[in-house]
DNA sequence: CGAGGTGTTGAGATTTGTCAACCTACGTGG
DNA sequence: CCACGTAGGTTGACAAATCTCAACACCTCG
């Protein structure tokens, strides 16, 4: 009945070992016999169409999930009905890492394009530990980066301005971007203004505004969602500024 | 020669098993025998003193440390010199989560009041694993409650305006406070304003102007850093009113 | 008693939000 | 294949919130 279900549990072996992503996703500087292990955990595939929510906050944990293609963005729910976006994430990256502590998702995840996942149930995390220690402590490593990651972005929303923040966001995404084969030049932003001024504390109109500021000074080029950088290191340079 | 190096690593032997932050901490939830395992891998204090830093960006990590007694703040540099605050800990909260995935600290840890903070070495983590999958698994727990409580601070900087922001700093501490035995009414704040404003991402005036604001409307009354809740409701009314 | 750190308050500048109009792209149905 | 409707995006004018700068008050500590 939930959304969930009505997305396709194609039950696809997966195997990490094999997978093109697996610098950047979880097997990244495991062993060549760690990997195997965590084929043996990392055991199916799942479809999400976009729209469709991977899991949604409240919902009971069943496990981690790695994005193998497509897109999603998480967001918590502001109280009042609306949400705010807590981060984008794309293909090697880890989802529902906040649903461990209570056993219960904290957040929304949704694919904004057509997405596949490769799924960690909950109940194999329990046999981490028999299987290797490297392997619980890889684990340990991903949540780590993940406070990492959100304390960056404590301090963005924290302390810079709305271009400012705007520069870092382009930065991070084409950063992201390139370490997985893209240009480095241009990104297809996969979601609407709305979206990432709720992650970037900003109204729509205020990114709309950050976007036409940044060309006009001629760092970008906007061409709808389709966004050419075309200076990179004053981009840079803009972020670093901050607070100065 | 570094500020580390300064404060005295008292070589107390540690009983977590015998400590009265059992419910709060590390042990949360482990069974007996667990937290004698726990014991072992916990083997010592250290005490830092007021102003001294726990462990600093960049160093290398060595462990996390669980707050025994005191107060602690962590920040993370802006890039031009200056800290944005990301956290505050009290008794029987972790502080180094974030070393774990680079095996270097991504932020300050500096003592707002004497304290003393029981050391879990790094080296005896690897042991983690062999001793109980139940300890391994408490661990990627308190990431993930981290985790949570950096969206719920995200969500906070993204969508509050000043006094929801400052209403929902009060809340939060004296919430944490009482779950320790203290008043849920009287806090005394052990930050100062600007560390206040850095963390909520205001200016120390705006805080102080919140303050008076606070307490024009009845809900608090503020003598320097001593803080009386008077209307609790009243201050999370005014953050679940946050957008609407 | 004086100095320095911390906190409060006011006035004006700056930034961002709000509201409204308009534009563009895209998909649907006639 | 075109007309139309709708969602998403841009821009302007004004309002509201916060920042900045400055003055001053308070407290602590030597």
């Amino acid at each position: 009945m939930s959304e969930l279900n009505r997305s396709s549990p194609s039950d696809l072996k997966v195997a990490c070992s094999g997978c093109n992503l697996r610098e950047l996703c979880l097997p990244f500087a495991l062993s060549e016999a760690d990997v195997e292990r965590l084929d043996n955990i990392v055991s199916l595939r799942k479809n999400v169409a976009r729209g469709q929510a991977l899991f949604r906050h409240d919902a009971p944990f069943l496990g981690l999930y790695a994005v193998r293609t497509g897109f999603f963005k998480t967001s918590v729910p502001t109280g009042d009905g609306r949400d705010q976006v807590t981060g984008f994430q794309m293909a090697g990256e880890v989802l529902g890492l906040d649903g461990l502590g209570q056993e219960r998702h904290a957040c929304d995840a949704i694919a904004l394009e057509d997405s596949q996942v490769c799924v960690i149930p909950y109940e194999r995390m329990e046999d981490l530990s028999r299987e290797f220690a490297g392997l619980q402590k890889q684990f340990l490593k991903i949540m780590s980066r993940e406070i990492v990651r959100e304390n960056s972005v404590m301090l963005l929303l924290g302390s810079m301005k709305a271009d400012e923040r705007v520069a870092a966001f382009l930065l991070n995404l084409t950063k992201r971007l390139q370490a997985r084969g893209f240009s480095s030049s241009s990104v297809l932003l996969r979601m609407k203004r709305e979206e990432i001024g709720s992650y970037l504390g900003l109204k729509l109109e205020t990114i709309s505004r950050a976007f036409s500021k940044l060309q006009e000074d001629g760092l970008i080029v906007v061409d709808q969602r389709e966004i050419e950088i075309r200076d990179t290191a004053g981009l840079q340079r803009l972020v670093n500024s901050a607070n100065c």
